[in-house]
Order: C-alpha cells, then structure tokens, then sequence
DNA sequence: GCTGAAAATTATGCATT
DNA sequence: AATGCATAATTTTCAGC
C-alpha cells in the first residue's frame, strides 16, 4: 500500500455528482440529487464549491468533427527563446490551435491542430506557422483518430476517499 | 477567396450563446438571453439544439493539477494487431491516461498520463503498461506544460457565418 | 422559428440541527 | 456541514404570431 495521500477536500458524494455533471452539466439540482440519493440543497453548495474551489470548470465543449474538422495534426516547433511570450500568445489566438504545450526542449512547442482539409492544413503548415516572427515548423505527423480527451477525464475514487478492493 | 462551405446549421446567435456556455455550462437561459440580446426561450431552444445534433457537449472537466496530478507524460506505445480491440478498451479504463489516440503506424498508439510523482509515472510506464498483454512502450517525453486543450477550442466565428474583416 | 403568459419546477436566503 | 421552509427566479407547457 502507498501513503494515504494527504488531504481529500471532496467524498464519494462529490464524486457522484461529478459523474452526473459529466454526463449534463446543466442537469437541474433535484434530478441529481435523486441520483445521487441527496438533499437537493446539499447537491448545490457541492457543486458551488468544486467550481469556487477551481477543481472543476462547467463548460460547453465543441466537437471539431462536427464542424468539419476531420484532420488532426500533431506539429513540432521550435521557437525564437527571445520571443517566446509573444509567440505563445500569437499561437493561442489561432482557432485551428486545438493543443498548446512546451515541448521536450527549452524551445520547442507542440500543438496541435484541426483542419477541415489538407489544403487548410497544408496553407497552416507553410504558411501561417512560418509567417510568425520566430517561429519554424520542425516537423507534424497526421493523427489518424483520437479516442480520448481531457474532457472524459475524471480522477479515480480513490482521489475522493474511495477505496475500491485495493491491493496494488 | 476559398469556397463557401456549404450549409451552416448555427449564426451569430448560437456563437454568443455558446461563448457564454463556455464561461458557465449552468448559466441560466435568462443570463445569456440577457447578456447575448435575445428572448430567454429561443436561448434555450438554441442550446437544446445544439446539445442534441451533437455539436456541443455540456460537461463538467476536471483538472488534474487540483487533484495533485502535476506530471504530463506523452507516451508511445506499439500494440500487436490482432489484440487491439481489447487493448483500446483497456487503456480507456486507465484513470491515469487523459488522453489516447491512433499513431503513425497500423501499430502505433500514442497517449498522454498523468501522474502526481514520478514514482508513480515509472511504476505506469515499467509496470502497468508492459502488463498489459500486447503493449510495448516504445518510448516518452515528459510534457513541460500544457497551455491549451480542446475544452478552450471554439471554432472561427466564420462557422457560425459570422464575417470578420476577411481578406486572407 | 420566435415570443407571450400561466403553471410547474427549481434556486436562493434565512434559520435550525 | 446538512436540511426545512418561505420566497424569488427560472423553466416548461401551451399556445399564437
């Protein structure tokens, strides 16, 4: 067994709720708390909570396929360290932009991107990337589909003083 | 100019509606409709529809930092072929995988982990993957930081027929 | 497809345990 | 921290435009 981990703020209660929420985030406060066998005011200051609390963000996610972005692209950069501020900032501004993150190197950035055809992604691989000061397009492989997101992600119960038959 | 993209089931109207769903998946009708100008009941019946064609997930997302998960890990990993249907299935039950997509190759598979040390990322890349019948890892890299994800990704206001200063 | 008005449901504030 | 209760606000239903 590994170390109890510290402090739980949240119980099996918010744990449930997070699953309904998962599942609608606008379901009504009383019809999670049939679900989740709780008192309907209970069931909203939980929730209140998780979200002052900043552990979970209630939100509209849009699906790119549905708007006709069928491509995915994995690209690699490398970037000019004295502009990196700016040149992040550029970047998050650009909608094709679905993944920002610093890459393995004090330089490099991954992103990734979501085109509704190879044309677009072509003219975004050679000319929009290379068009920003300080920027260049190192490589970018095609991602063939992608299965899971952060947006399934939820932590196991155990992060909620869960303890599911345990002997890892 | 390129080509008009065909039809355009959503207008300026659901964009606003949808930035402010972005904000607060639980904001009520009568919010938006306040802060987009419009009647509360044509806010709800725009955001009904667009749940139920399936462009926009109203969710709740986790983050991973709150709940102590501080490392991201991109991982590659090579699967044997015949076995991937259930080998897919397995890695979706993996709380520590936030993220899981088709690589490069009709073999390759690429994911994303969380950890919250690096003790439990080697125990996840030296134990827990290679367990897994037909798994090999193939290789990682640590992510230094992610600055944007698909839940933050809306499309261009041009999907939504809303034409900005356009001369590309 | 948008809006109006009444009924039903849900959310909020205060108080109690 | 959870809940009961009264009041306020929102959502739903049934329309008409």
């Amino acid at each position: 067994m590994t170390k109890q981990s510290s402090f739980l703020p949240f119980d099996e209660l918010d744990y449930a709720i997070l699953q309904q929420l998962n599942k609608n985030a606008r379901a009504s406060a009383v019809d999670i708390a049939r679900v989740v066998n709780a008192n309907e005011r209970t069931v909203r200051k939980r929730i209140d909570r998780m979200v002052e609390l900043g552990a979970v963000r209630l939100t509209a996610i849009v699906d790119p396929h549905f708007f006709g972005y069928g491509i995915s692209v994995d690209i690699f950069l490398e970037i000019d360290a004295d502009q990196e501020a700016s040149i992040l900032g550029h970047l998050q501004s650009i909608p094709s932009i679905t993944y920002l993150a610093y890459g393995h190197g004090t330089t490099d950035i991954s992103i990734e991107g979501r085109f509704k055809d190879s044309e677009e992604m072509r003219h975004f691989l050679r000319h929009v990337l290379p068009g920003i000061p300080g920027v260049s397009v190192k490589g970018y492989a095609l991602v063939p589909g992608i299965l899971r997101n952060i947006d399934e992600w939820m932590p196991p119960p155990e992060d909620f003083g869960i303890t599911t038959k345990d002997s890892d």
